[in-house]
DNA sequence: AAGAAAAAAGTTATCGATAACAATTTCCAT
DNA sequence: ATGGAAATTGTTATCGATAACTTTTTTCTT
C-alpha cells in the first residue's frame, strides 16, 4: 500500500506470503502446482490485501489472456440491437469477457475507425453486424487474425463466422403473403436508403416476389431520416399523396409501420380494409397495439447469444459451423 | 512479418526507418520532438507496414493512457438505456475512449462483479446507474482512485460525481397534476418491486403528493416480472379487479403504461374519461398513440452525454460541478 | 533406505510502449 | 567563428503478469 498506487500486485502478496510472484499468479489463476497450505495463505493474503488483478499486464503478458470482446451495431438506440446486444452480454459475461461496444451509424468508414480502435486492444475476438465491409475493415482483421462473426445479415462467405438470416428472404416472404392474401398494388416506405443495405435488401426481395407474381411494386418513398416513427407517418402520408389508390403498404421497420398506423387513424383509413401495413422486426410494442401488427418476427436475443458462443467456440478451439441461421418469424397479425 | 504474430510493432517501423523505438512513438503520438522529415517518414513506414498501436501496451506502460470508460446499465433492453448508451459512447468516441458495456438487471451484486471486472482493466473512468451500490462496489471503485459517474438517479452525496434527476420528483409531480386535474382515486402498477429501487422512488413520490392532497393512493399492483407492455396489461387488470372505482392509474414506465391502455380499449373503458393512464420515460412509441401518453419524459441522451463530458473534464482536471440535474420534463398528453 | 517419479516452488526472460533523462545536432545572435 | 539555447534524437528502466525452464521438496516403490 503504497502513496502513489494504492493497489496492490502480485508482488506484494508474493511478500507478504513469503512465496513467490509465480507461485501467486498460479493460485489465484486457480491452476495446479501448489499445496493445499500455500492456496489458502495466499487466497487470504490477496482478498485481505483487495488485490484486483491487473487484466492490462495479463493481456499484455501472454496475449492469450484478453478477455475483451468488441461488438459493433448500426445504432444504440434501435429496440431490436439493444436485445441483441443483451444476448451478447449475457453469454459473455457469464463466461468471463468484457464486451466493448461501438456504433457506426450504418455508415462503413465509421465502422472502420471503430475497428481500428478495438484491434489496438487486441481482443480476443469482434462480433459486427452486417455483411458489407470496407477493404480496411477486412484487413485489419484479417490481419489481426482472432474469431469475427458477422451477425444479422446472412453471408455465405463470411470473414469468419456468420450468424444471421436473410433479409432479402423476409421481403420476399412477406411479399408472397401478401399476394396470397389478395393484396395486388402494393407501396413500400423506407429509410436511410444510402447507408441502410440490409432495410435494402428487404425492399429488393419484397419487390422480386411481386413481381413473380406479376402485380409489380407500384410505388415507393424512401426517407433520409432515421426510421421512427414520424418518418412512417409522413412517410406514409407522402406516397399515398402520390398513389392513392394502394391496398398495402410495406415498411422499413415495426416503428414506420406503427407510424404509417397513426397516419391512417387520424385520416380514418381502415386497416387492414382500405390498407394493409406490414413492418419488420418484431417490437414489443407492435403486438399489443388494438390490432397486431402483421410483421416478421426476429430472434434478436437469440442471435447475440449464438453470435458470442460461436465466438467462444472457435476461442476454444471447438469446432462449430461457419455460418449459422437463425431463422425469423412470419406473424400474420391483423393490419394486412 | 514473423509469423507468430504479423503485426508490426514499433521496433519495426524503428528499424525500417533507420531511427529509435521513442522517436516513433512520439511521431506516432503527434506531440512534438522530431523534424518534419522523420515524420513523413515515420508515418509513412508506419501505413505502409499497417501499424496497429497496441493500446494494452500503451495502457500498461503508462497508467494516464488508458481510453477505456466503463458503463453499467440496469437493462440494455430498455429502450431509455439504449439512448443513455448512445448518447455516452458518442460523446466518448469523438474524443477517442471507448466503451465497455454491463447490465446489473437491477441487483447491486451483479453490479459489484462487473466492477471488479471493469477495474482489473484499469479504466479511465466509469459510469454506473443509479444511487446505490453495495459497500465492496464503492470500496473498488475508491481504491481505483478514478472518476465515477452516477447517472439517472441524482444522488447529493456521489462517489464521484453525479448527473441526473430526482424519480421521487418525477412521482410527486406526477401526483400534483393529476390532484389538480380533478382526479381523486389513484392507483399504481408497478414491476420488480424488489430490485428497481428507482421505480420504488417514483412511487413513494407519487403516494406522497396525493397523501399531502389528502386523496392518498388507493391501491397498487406491483408485479414481480419485467417492467414490460404485457405487465402492464394483466397489472392493471388485476388493480381494476380488486379496486373498480379508481379514476387514474400511475403506471411503473411507458411501457406499461400502454400495455394499460391496451386493456382499457380491450375492456371499452374509455381514456380518459373514465380513467386515466399516466406513464414515465417518454418512450418514441408513446408520442403517436391515437392519443398521446401523459407521462415524464426524460432526456436520456443528454444524460449520457452530460456524464460522459463530466468524466472527460474530471480527467483532464478541469473544473467541474460533482453534481449535474438534467431536468424532466411533465407532457400533459390526452390519457390524464 | 535408495532411487525414481511427482509435486511444489523459484528464476529468468519477455510482451510493447512510455517516462525520464542523456546526448547530439541545429540554429541563431553576437 | 563561437557560445549557448533550442530542437531533435537516443538510452535505459519500468509497468505486472506469465511462459518456459530449473531447482527443490515430497511421495512412492521396491
Amino acid at each position: 500500500m503504497n502513496d502513489r498506487k494504492n493497489k496492490a500486485n502480485l508482488e506484494d502478496i508474493a511478500r507478504a506470503t513469503g512465496v513467490s510472484k509465480m507461485t501467486v499468479s498460479r493460485v489465484l489463476r486457480g491452476g495446479s502446482g501448489f499445496s493445499d497450505d500455500t492456496r489458502l495463505r495466499v487466497t487470504e493474503a490477496a482478498a485481505q490485501m483487495g488485490y484486483v488483478p491487473n487484466r492490462i499486464a495479463a493481456a499484455f503478458s501472454s496475449d492469450q489472456a484478453s478477455t475483451l470482446v468488441g461488438m459493433c451495431v448500426p445504432r444504440l438506440t434501435s429496440g431490436l440491437f439493444g436485445h441483441v446486444l443483451d444476448g451478447v452480454d449475457r453469454a459473455l459475461s457469464r463466461l468471463g469477457y468484457q464486451v466493448m461496444i461501438g456504433c457506426n451509424n450504418h455508415d462503413l468508414t465509421e465502422e472502420e475507425a471503430w475497428v481500428r480502435q478495438v484491434v489496438s486492444w487486441r481482443p480476443a475476438g469482434v462480433i459486427l453486424s452486417g455483411r458489407t465491409h470496407t477493404p480496411g475493415t477486412v484487413d485489419l482483421l484479417r490481419q489481426a487474425a482472432m474469431p469475427v462473426v458477422e451477425i444479422w445479415d446472412l453471408t455465405t462467405s463470411p470473414i469468419d463466422m456468420s450468424v444471421g438470416f436473410s433479409h432479402r428472404d423476409c421481403g420476399s416472404e412477406i411479399g408472397q403473403f401478401l399476394l396470397r392474401r389478395g393484396r395486388r398494388r402494393a407501396g413500400y416506405v423506407g429509410a436511410l436508403s444510402r447507408s441502410d443495405v440490409m432495410g435494402q435488401a428487404r425492399m429488393r426481395g419484397f419487390a422480386e416476389a411481386l413481381s413473380r407474381g406479376a402485380h409489380p411494386l407500384i410505388d415507393q418513398e424512401v426517407l433520409h431520416d432515421s426510421p421512427g416513427f414520424y418518418p412512417g407517418y409522413y412517410g406514409l402520408e407522402t406516397l399515398l399523396a402520390r398513389s392513392p389508390d394502394l391496398d398495402v403498404v410495406y415498411f422499413h421497420n415495426d416503428e414506420m409501420a406503427i407510424g404509417g398506423l397513426a397516419y391512417c387513424q387520424s385520416r380514418g383509413i381502415r386497416v387492414p380494409e382500405d390498407l394493409g401495413i406490414v413492418g419488420w422486426g418484431g417490437m414489443e410494442a407492435a403486438s399489443v397495439l388494438p390490432r397486431r401488427l402483421t410483421t416478421t418476427v426476429v430472434p434478436t436475443t437469440a442471435i447475440g447469444k449464438v453470435a458470442a458462443e460461436a465466438l467462444v467456440a472457435r476461442l476454444r478451439g471447438e469446432a462449430g459451423q461457419d455460418v449459422t441461421v437463425v431463422p425469423t418469424r412470419l406473424v400474420p397479425g391483423e393490419t394486412a
